[in-house]
DNA sequence: TAGATTGTTAATCGATTAACAATC
DNA sequence: TAGATTGTTAATCGATTAACAATC
Protein backbone atom coordinates (compact mmCIF):
# COMPACT_ATOMS: atom_id res chain seq x y z
CA UNK A 1 0.00 0.00 0.00
CA UNK A 2 2.81 2.28 0.67
CA UNK A 3 3.90 2.93 -2.86
CA UNK A 4 0.67 2.75 -4.15
CA UNK A 5 0.09 6.32 -2.00
CA UNK A 6 2.39 8.20 -4.20
CA UNK A 7 0.33 7.28 -7.17
CA UNK A 8 -2.91 8.19 -5.96
CA UNK A 9 -1.65 11.62 -5.32
CA UNK A 10 -1.03 12.09 -8.87
CA UNK A 11 -4.43 10.96 -10.21
CA UNK A 12 -5.73 13.53 -7.75
CA UNK A 13 -3.24 16.35 -9.24
CA UNK A 14 -4.68 14.81 -12.76
CA UNK A 15 -8.29 14.79 -12.08
CA UNK A 16 -8.23 18.25 -10.25
CA UNK A 17 -6.57 19.46 -13.50
CA UNK A 18 -9.36 17.96 -15.75
CA UNK A 19 -12.27 19.12 -13.79
CA UNK A 20 -10.77 22.58 -13.67
CA UNK A 21 -11.14 21.93 -17.64
CA UNK A 22 -14.69 20.77 -17.34
CA UNK A 23 -13.47 17.23 -18.17
CA UNK A 24 -16.16 14.85 -16.81
CA UNK A 25 -15.69 11.47 -17.77
CA UNK A 26 -11.75 9.35 -17.71
CA UNK A 27 -10.73 6.24 -18.77
CA UNK A 28 -8.19 3.72 -16.80
CA UNK A 29 -6.25 4.29 -20.12
CA UNK A 30 -6.19 7.81 -20.33
CA UNK A 31 -5.27 7.95 -16.41
CA UNK A 32 -2.68 5.45 -16.83
CA UNK A 33 -1.39 7.28 -19.71
CA UNK A 34 -0.68 10.80 -17.80
CA UNK A 35 0.66 8.93 -14.54
CA UNK A 36 2.77 6.60 -16.75
CA UNK A 37 1.47 3.03 -15.36
CA UNK A 38 -0.58 0.88 -16.41
CA UNK A 39 -4.38 1.45 -16.83
CA UNK A 40 -4.86 -2.23 -14.83
CA UNK A 41 -3.06 -0.77 -11.89
CA UNK A 42 -5.56 2.55 -11.98
CA UNK A 43 -8.18 0.21 -11.58
CA UNK A 44 -6.61 -1.22 -9.00
CA UNK A 45 -5.18 2.08 -7.38
CA UNK A 46 -8.85 3.24 -7.36
CA UNK A 47 -10.29 0.33 -6.71
CA UNK A 48 -8.73 0.85 -3.25
CA UNK A 49 -10.16 4.13 -2.66
CA UNK A 50 -13.56 3.82 -3.64
CA UNK A 51 -15.00 1.24 -6.25
CA UNK A 52 -17.46 3.70 -8.19
CA UNK A 53 -16.27 3.24 -11.75
CA UNK A 54 -18.73 2.16 -14.46
CA UNK A 55 -17.91 -0.40 -18.02
CA UNK A 56 -18.52 2.25 -20.41
CA UNK A 57 -18.88 5.27 -18.66
CA UNK A 58 -15.77 4.86 -16.86
CA UNK A 59 -14.75 6.83 -13.55
CA UNK A 60 -16.73 10.91 -12.82
CA UNK A 61 -14.01 13.25 -12.74
CA UNK A 62 -15.99 15.06 -9.76
CA UNK A 63 -17.23 12.12 -7.61
CA UNK A 64 -13.18 10.11 -8.28
CA UNK A 65 -12.00 13.63 -7.35
CA UNK A 66 -14.48 13.88 -4.08
CA UNK A 67 -13.22 10.12 -3.20
CA UNK A 68 -9.80 11.22 -3.44
CA UNK A 69 -10.03 14.31 -1.37
CA UNK A 70 -11.99 12.07 1.17
CA UNK A 71 -9.30 9.74 1.05
CA UNK A 72 -5.97 11.58 1.43
CA UNK A 73 -6.88 14.90 3.20
CA UNK A 74 -7.68 15.39 6.63
CA UNK A 75 -10.95 17.40 7.20
CA UNK A 76 -9.32 20.20 7.79
CA UNK A 77 -6.22 22.35 6.50
CA UNK A 78 -3.31 20.72 7.73
CA UNK A 79 -0.20 23.06 9.43
CA UNK A 80 3.16 22.26 8.62
CA UNK A 81 6.66 23.46 10.38
CA UNK A 82 9.13 23.97 8.93
CA UNK A 83 13.26 24.13 10.49
CA UNK A 84 15.82 25.55 8.60
CA UNK A 85 15.23 28.90 6.61
CA UNK A 86 18.70 28.15 4.40
CA UNK A 87 18.42 28.20 0.28
CA UNK A 88 16.59 25.21 0.83
CA UNK A 89 14.25 25.97 3.25
CA UNK A 90 13.10 29.41 1.57
CA UNK A 91 12.43 27.18 -1.67
CA UNK A 92 10.53 25.25 0.03
CA UNK A 93 8.71 28.72 0.88
CA UNK A 94 8.35 29.88 -2.22
CA UNK A 95 7.49 26.76 -4.02
CA UNK A 96 4.86 25.89 -1.62
CA UNK A 97 3.27 29.47 -0.86
CA UNK A 98 -0.62 28.87 -0.88
CA UNK A 99 -0.44 26.13 -3.91
CA UNK A 100 -1.88 23.29 -1.56
CA UNK A 101 -5.67 23.55 -0.33
CA UNK A 102 -4.89 21.39 2.41
CA UNK A 103 -1.56 21.89 3.37
CA UNK A 104 0.15 24.83 4.41
CA UNK A 105 3.56 25.77 5.91
CA UNK A 106 2.31 28.05 8.78
CA UNK A 107 6.28 28.74 10.43
CA UNK A 108 9.43 28.29 9.92
CA UNK A 109 12.53 27.97 12.34
CA UNK A 110 15.81 28.75 12.57
CA UNK A 111 18.77 28.99 15.28
CA UNK A 112 19.86 32.12 12.82
CA UNK A 113 18.20 35.14 14.95
CA UNK A 114 19.89 37.56 11.65
CA UNK A 115 16.78 34.78 9.86
CA UNK A 116 13.82 35.18 11.91
CA UNK A 117 11.48 37.60 12.77
CA UNK A 118 10.41 38.66 9.34
CA UNK A 119 7.97 36.59 6.82
CA UNK A 120 9.07 35.22 4.36
CA UNK A 121 6.46 34.48 1.33
CA UNK A 122 4.08 35.51 3.50
CA UNK A 123 5.67 32.39 6.02
CA UNK A 124 6.65 34.12 9.74
CA UNK A 125 9.86 33.15 10.69
CA UNK A 126 10.63 32.34 14.40
CA UNK A 127 13.98 31.04 16.61
CA UNK A 128 13.80 27.61 16.80
CA UNK A 129 13.28 27.69 20.94
CA UNK A 130 9.55 28.58 20.30
CA UNK A 131 8.97 25.55 17.86
CA UNK A 132 7.50 23.83 21.69
CA UNK A 133 5.20 26.70 21.42
CA UNK A 134 3.89 27.34 17.77
CA UNK A 135 3.05 23.62 17.42
CA UNK A 136 1.32 23.15 20.34
CA UNK A 137 -0.60 26.21 19.99
CA UNK A 138 -1.59 25.19 16.62
CA UNK A 139 -1.93 21.66 17.22
CA UNK A 140 1.05 20.96 14.36
CA UNK A 141 2.00 17.46 13.85
CA UNK A 142 3.73 17.71 10.54
CA UNK A 143 7.63 18.72 10.08
CA UNK A 144 9.96 19.43 7.76
CA UNK A 145 13.93 19.29 8.33
CA UNK A 146 15.90 21.32 5.87
CA UNK A 147 18.78 22.04 7.87
CA UNK A 148 22.55 20.34 7.89
CA UNK A 149 23.18 16.97 8.28
CA UNK A 150 25.32 17.30 11.50
CA UNK A 151 22.35 19.21 13.09
CA UNK A 152 19.36 16.73 11.89
CA UNK A 153 19.23 14.38 14.52
CA UNK A 154 19.15 17.09 16.86
CA UNK A 155 16.64 19.06 15.63
CA UNK A 156 14.60 15.99 14.86
CA UNK A 157 14.53 14.80 18.20
CA UNK A 158 13.02 18.18 19.62
CA UNK A 159 10.68 18.15 16.71
CA UNK A 160 9.22 14.91 18.15
CA UNK A 161 9.34 16.33 22.03
CA UNK A 162 7.38 19.09 20.48
CA UNK A 163 4.55 16.94 18.93
CA UNK A 164 5.41 16.45 15.76
CA UNK A 165 4.30 12.95 14.48
CA UNK A 166 5.96 12.61 10.80
CA UNK A 167 8.82 14.39 9.29
CA UNK A 168 10.14 15.03 5.57
CA UNK A 169 14.13 15.12 6.02
CA UNK A 170 15.71 16.68 3.13
CA UNK A 171 19.07 16.03 4.83
CA UNK A 172 21.36 13.27 4.24
CA UNK A 173 21.52 12.09 8.09
CA UNK A 174 19.56 9.18 8.52
CA UNK A 175 17.35 10.11 11.57
CA UNK A 176 17.40 7.37 14.48
CA UNK A 177 13.87 7.98 15.74
CA UNK A 178 11.10 5.91 17.28
CA UNK A 179 9.46 3.80 15.62
CA UNK A 180 6.25 5.67 15.88
CA UNK A 181 7.31 8.13 13.80
CA UNK A 182 6.74 8.40 10.02
CA UNK A 183 9.66 9.63 8.07
CA UNK A 184 9.96 10.22 4.96
CA UNK A 185 13.69 11.07 3.20
CA UNK A 186 14.80 13.28 0.29
CA UNK A 187 18.39 12.87 -0.13
CA UNK A 188 19.08 15.16 -3.38
CA UNK A 189 23.12 13.96 -3.68
CA UNK A 190 21.81 9.84 -3.15
CA UNK A 191 19.30 11.02 -6.42
CA UNK A 192 22.18 12.13 -8.62
CA UNK A 193 24.53 9.85 -7.57
CA UNK A 194 21.92 7.18 -8.81
CA UNK A 195 21.11 9.66 -11.75
CA UNK A 196 24.57 9.11 -12.61
CA UNK A 197 24.72 5.13 -11.95
CA UNK A 198 22.34 4.49 -14.54
CA UNK A 199 22.70 6.77 -17.19
CA UNK A 200 26.43 4.69 -17.46
CA UNK A 201 24.48 1.74 -18.07
CA UNK A 202 23.35 1.39 -21.19
CA UNK A 203 21.54 -1.99 -21.37
CA UNK A 204 19.55 -1.62 -18.10
CA UNK A 205 15.80 -1.02 -18.17
CA UNK A 206 14.92 2.38 -17.50
CA UNK A 207 12.84 1.63 -14.83
CA UNK A 208 11.38 5.54 -13.56
CA UNK A 209 12.53 6.04 -9.93
CA UNK A 210 10.16 8.27 -8.22
CA UNK A 211 10.35 9.28 -5.31
CA UNK A 212 7.33 9.39 -3.98
CA UNK A 213 5.71 7.40 -6.00
CA UNK A 214 8.02 4.90 -5.83
CA UNK A 215 11.33 3.61 -4.08
CA UNK B 1 18.68 -3.97 -8.43
CA UNK B 2 17.33 -0.52 -8.85
CA UNK B 3 16.72 -0.33 -4.61
CA UNK B 4 20.04 -1.42 -3.99
CA UNK B 5 21.67 1.59 -5.25
CA UNK B 6 20.48 3.89 -3.05
CA UNK B 7 21.66 1.67 0.27
CA UNK B 8 24.40 1.13 -1.59
CA UNK B 9 25.69 5.16 -1.78
CA UNK B 10 24.47 5.65 1.86
CA UNK B 11 26.82 2.47 2.52
CA UNK B 12 29.72 4.45 0.71
CA UNK B 13 28.76 7.92 2.31
CA UNK B 14 28.82 5.97 5.90
CA UNK B 15 32.28 3.87 5.17
CA UNK B 16 33.98 7.21 3.65
CA UNK B 17 33.67 9.08 7.53
CA UNK B 18 34.84 5.75 8.99
CA UNK B 19 38.25 6.06 6.61
CA UNK B 20 38.14 9.58 8.10
CA UNK B 21 37.96 8.58 11.22
CA UNK B 22 40.96 6.00 10.67
CA UNK B 23 38.37 3.55 11.16
CA UNK B 24 39.99 0.32 9.56
CA UNK B 25 37.09 -2.64 9.72
CA UNK B 26 33.26 -3.08 10.20
CA UNK B 27 30.96 -5.50 10.72
CA UNK B 28 27.80 -5.79 8.24
CA UNK B 29 26.07 -5.27 11.81
CA UNK B 30 27.21 -1.94 12.32
CA UNK B 31 26.96 -0.44 9.11
CA UNK B 32 23.17 -1.81 8.99
CA UNK B 33 22.87 -0.23 12.10
CA UNK B 34 24.00 2.87 10.90
CA UNK B 35 22.38 2.65 7.18
CA UNK B 36 18.96 1.26 8.90
CA UNK B 37 18.54 -1.96 7.16
CA UNK B 38 19.18 -5.56 8.39
CA UNK B 39 22.88 -6.93 8.42
CA UNK B 40 21.65 -9.62 5.89
CA UNK B 41 20.90 -6.88 3.52
CA UNK B 42 24.14 -5.09 3.83
CA UNK B 43 26.16 -8.13 3.42
CA UNK B 44 24.02 -9.20 -0.08
CA UNK B 45 24.25 -5.31 -1.19
CA UNK B 46 28.12 -5.26 -0.57
CA UNK B 47 28.11 -8.87 -1.98
CA UNK B 48 26.75 -7.49 -5.53
CA UNK B 49 29.15 -4.88 -5.60
CA UNK B 50 32.74 -7.28 -4.47
CA UNK B 51 32.67 -9.78 -2.30
CA UNK B 52 35.87 -9.06 -0.29
CA UNK B 53 34.44 -9.70 3.41
CA UNK B 54 35.99 -12.38 6.20
CA UNK B 55 34.43 -14.03 8.79
CA UNK B 56 36.11 -12.71 12.02
CA UNK B 57 37.33 -9.34 10.58
CA UNK B 58 34.07 -8.22 8.63
CA UNK B 59 35.07 -5.58 5.48
CA UNK B 60 38.38 -3.54 5.10
CA UNK B 61 36.75 0.33 5.39
CA UNK B 62 39.76 1.66 2.30
CA UNK B 63 39.53 -1.84 0.50
CA UNK B 64 35.52 -1.72 0.58
CA UNK B 65 35.70 2.13 0.11
CA UNK B 66 38.11 1.55 -3.51
CA UNK B 67 35.25 -0.75 -4.77
CA UNK B 68 32.42 1.12 -4.11
CA UNK B 69 33.98 3.94 -5.84
CA UNK B 70 35.07 2.09 -8.63
CA UNK B 71 31.11 0.92 -8.74
CA UNK B 72 29.26 3.89 -8.54
CA UNK B 73 32.03 6.79 -10.00
CA UNK B 74 33.03 6.87 -13.57
CA UNK B 75 36.95 6.88 -13.91
CA UNK B 76 36.28 10.55 -14.56
CA UNK B 77 34.42 13.82 -12.80
CA UNK B 78 31.46 14.11 -14.30
CA UNK B 79 29.67 17.29 -15.44
CA UNK B 80 25.92 18.40 -14.44
CA UNK B 81 24.06 20.84 -15.97
CA UNK B 82 20.51 22.58 -14.33
CA UNK B 83 18.07 24.14 -16.07
CA UNK B 84 15.85 26.61 -14.04
CA UNK B 85 17.86 29.17 -11.70
CA UNK B 86 14.89 30.04 -9.08
CA UNK B 87 14.60 29.39 -5.37
CA UNK B 88 15.15 25.74 -5.80
CA UNK B 89 18.23 25.82 -8.12
CA UNK B 90 19.99 28.45 -6.01
CA UNK B 91 19.36 25.99 -3.03
CA UNK B 92 21.16 23.25 -5.40
CA UNK B 93 24.02 24.39 -6.20
CA UNK B 94 24.39 26.13 -2.76
CA UNK B 95 24.04 22.63 -1.41
CA UNK B 96 26.25 21.01 -4.00
CA UNK B 97 29.18 23.37 -4.27
CA UNK B 98 32.39 21.56 -4.36
CA UNK B 99 31.25 18.92 -2.38
CA UNK B 100 30.88 15.75 -4.05
CA UNK B 101 34.39 14.50 -5.59
CA UNK B 102 32.91 13.03 -8.57
CA UNK B 103 29.71 14.89 -9.43
CA UNK B 104 30.04 18.75 -10.07
CA UNK B 105 27.15 21.09 -11.51
CA UNK B 106 29.07 22.87 -14.38
CA UNK B 107 27.18 25.39 -15.40
CA UNK B 108 23.34 26.92 -15.07
CA UNK B 109 20.92 28.07 -17.28
CA UNK B 110 17.74 30.14 -17.68
CA UNK B 111 15.17 31.71 -19.72
CA UNK B 112 15.23 34.92 -17.71
CA UNK B 113 18.16 37.27 -18.75
CA UNK B 114 17.93 38.42 -15.62
CA UNK B 115 19.50 35.64 -13.96
CA UNK B 116 21.90 34.85 -16.13
CA UNK B 117 25.50 35.89 -17.20
CA UNK B 118 26.86 36.03 -13.38
CA UNK B 119 28.08 33.58 -10.98
CA UNK B 120 26.13 32.04 -8.30
CA UNK B 121 28.36 29.04 -6.21
CA UNK B 122 31.18 29.37 -8.25
CA UNK B 123 29.03 28.62 -11.14
CA UNK B 124 28.34 30.04 -14.23
CA UNK B 125 24.77 30.71 -15.45
CA UNK B 126 23.87 31.35 -18.98
CA UNK B 127 20.49 32.01 -21.39
CA UNK B 128 18.65 28.73 -21.78
CA UNK B 129 19.60 29.07 -25.92
CA UNK B 130 23.55 28.49 -24.96
CA UNK B 131 22.70 24.68 -23.47
CA UNK B 132 23.71 22.99 -26.61
CA UNK B 133 26.85 24.68 -26.99
CA UNK B 134 28.13 23.84 -23.37
CA UNK B 135 26.98 20.53 -23.13
CA UNK B 136 28.39 19.24 -26.39
CA UNK B 137 31.89 21.74 -25.39
CA UNK B 138 31.86 19.55 -21.97
CA UNK B 139 30.46 16.28 -23.32
CA UNK B 140 27.80 16.26 -20.48
CA UNK B 141 25.01 14.01 -19.88
CA UNK B 142 23.22 14.47 -16.74
CA UNK B 143 20.65 16.88 -16.54
CA UNK B 144 18.57 18.67 -13.43
CA UNK B 145 15.32 20.07 -14.18
CA UNK B 146 14.55 22.96 -11.53
CA UNK B 147 11.50 24.72 -13.30
CA UNK B 148 7.79 25.41 -13.26
CA UNK B 149 6.10 22.47 -14.10
CA UNK B 150 4.24 24.49 -17.80
CA UNK B 151 7.58 24.35 -19.18
CA UNK B 152 9.39 20.74 -17.66
CA UNK B 153 8.65 18.81 -20.48
CA UNK B 154 9.84 21.36 -23.25
CA UNK B 155 13.33 21.74 -21.37
CA UNK B 156 13.20 18.10 -20.94
CA UNK B 157 13.00 17.87 -24.61
CA UNK B 158 15.69 20.69 -25.65
CA UNK B 159 18.21 18.91 -22.74
CA UNK B 160 17.67 15.53 -24.84
CA UNK B 161 18.41 17.29 -28.61
CA UNK B 162 21.35 18.39 -26.28
CA UNK B 163 22.49 14.89 -25.56
CA UNK B 164 21.52 14.63 -21.94
CA UNK B 165 20.51 10.92 -21.30
CA UNK B 166 20.01 11.20 -17.51
CA UNK B 167 17.34 13.44 -15.90
CA UNK B 168 16.85 14.38 -12.26
CA UNK B 169 13.30 15.84 -12.25
CA UNK B 170 12.50 18.56 -9.92
CA UNK B 171 9.00 19.16 -11.41
CA UNK B 172 5.51 17.96 -10.09
CA UNK B 173 5.13 17.28 -14.27
CA UNK B 174 5.92 13.50 -15.29
CA UNK B 175 7.94 13.97 -18.31
CA UNK B 176 7.40 11.84 -21.16
CA UNK B 177 11.00 10.61 -23.06
CA UNK B 178 12.00 7.83 -24.87
CA UNK B 179 12.56 4.98 -23.11
CA UNK B 180 16.57 5.16 -23.37
CA UNK B 181 16.41 8.37 -21.05
CA UNK B 182 16.90 7.52 -17.39
CA UNK B 183 14.24 9.61 -15.06
CA UNK B 184 14.42 10.64 -11.59
CA UNK B 185 11.37 12.01 -10.28
CA UNK B 186 11.70 14.20 -7.14
CA UNK B 187 8.27 15.22 -6.21
CA UNK B 188 8.50 17.48 -3.18
CA UNK B 189 4.53 18.45 -3.00
CA UNK B 190 3.74 14.41 -3.28
CA UNK B 191 5.77 13.73 -0.54
CA UNK B 192 4.40 16.03 1.39
CA UNK B 193 1.30 14.62 1.05
CA UNK B 194 1.79 11.70 1.28
CA UNK B 195 3.68 12.48 4.83
CA UNK B 196 0.69 13.73 5.72
CA UNK B 197 -1.62 10.69 4.99
CA UNK B 198 0.75 8.42 7.40
CA UNK B 199 0.37 10.86 9.80
CA UNK B 200 -3.05 9.96 10.20
CA UNK B 201 -3.04 6.28 9.59
CA UNK B 202 -1.93 5.65 13.50
CA UNK B 203 -1.70 1.75 12.94
CA UNK B 204 0.44 1.44 9.84
CA UNK B 205 3.49 -0.29 9.91
CA UNK B 206 6.37 2.79 9.74
CA UNK B 207 8.28 1.80 6.60
CA UNK B 208 10.86 3.96 5.91
CA UNK B 209 10.03 5.68 2.83
CA UNK B 210 13.29 6.80 1.21
CA UNK B 211 13.15 8.59 -2.12
CA UNK B 212 16.75 7.07 -3.85
CA UNK B 213 17.23 4.64 -1.59
CA UNK B 214 13.55 3.42 -2.03
CA UNK B 215 10.67 3.53 -4.05
C1' DT C 1 38.04 -25.55 19.72
C1' DA C 2 34.15 -22.19 20.38
C1' DG C 3 32.08 -18.17 18.73
C1' DA C 4 30.98 -14.89 15.51
C1' DT C 5 30.79 -13.57 10.80
C1' DT C 6 30.85 -14.49 6.02
C1' DG C 7 28.72 -15.84 1.16
C1' DT C 8 24.98 -18.42 -0.67
C1' DT C 9 20.77 -20.91 -1.20
C1' DA C 10 15.86 -21.54 -0.06
C1' DA C 11 11.59 -19.57 1.71
C1' DT C 12 8.76 -15.72 2.31
C1' DC C 13 6.62 -11.64 1.37
C1' DG C 14 4.50 -7.91 -1.22
C1' DA C 15 3.53 -5.70 -5.31
C1' DT C 16 2.62 -5.90 -10.18
C1' DT C 17 0.67 -8.06 -14.13
C1' DA C 18 -2.37 -11.06 -16.62
C1' DA C 19 -6.79 -13.14 -17.19
C1' DC C 20 -11.67 -13.10 -17.12
C1' DA C 21 -16.61 -12.98 -15.84
C1' DA C 22 -19.84 -9.17 -15.10
C1' DT C 23 -21.57 -4.87 -16.72
C1' DC C 24 -23.07 -0.97 -19.37
C1' DT D 1 -26.08 -7.58 -29.65
C1' DA D 2 -21.10 -6.29 -30.04
C1' DG D 3 -17.49 -3.83 -28.02
C1' DA D 4 -15.14 -1.79 -24.53
C1' DT D 5 -14.49 -1.17 -19.69
C1' DT D 6 -15.07 -2.44 -15.01
C1' DG D 7 -13.91 -5.08 -10.38
C1' DT D 8 -11.75 -9.24 -8.92
C1' DT D 9 -9.11 -13.40 -8.76
C1' DA D 10 -4.97 -16.05 -10.07
C1' DA D 11 -0.24 -16.04 -11.73
C1' DT D 12 4.01 -13.81 -12.04
C1' DC D 13 7.74 -11.23 -10.74
C1' DG D 14 11.24 -9.15 -7.81
C1' DA D 15 13.01 -8.04 -3.55
C1' DT D 16 13.59 -9.12 1.26
C1' DT D 17 14.26 -12.32 4.91
C1' DA D 18 15.56 -16.60 7.02
C1' DA D 19 18.56 -20.50 7.28
C1' DC D 20 22.94 -22.62 7.08
C1' DA D 21 27.44 -24.60 5.72
C1' DA D 22 32.05 -22.61 5.29
C1' DT D 23 35.51 -19.73 7.26
C1' DC D 24 38.51 -17.22 10.28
Amino acid sequence: MIRSIGRICIYRRLLAEMDRRGQRQVYSHELARLAQTTPAQVRRDLMNVSGMGTPSKGYSVPDMLDSLDGYLDAGHCEPIVLVGIGYLGRALLGHFAGRHPKLHITAAFDIDSEKTGGMIHGCPCYHLQQLGEITRDRNIHLGIIAVPANTAQQVAEKMIECGIRAILNFSPERLNLPANIYVEDIDVTVAIERMAFFARQKNTQNKRNMNHAGS
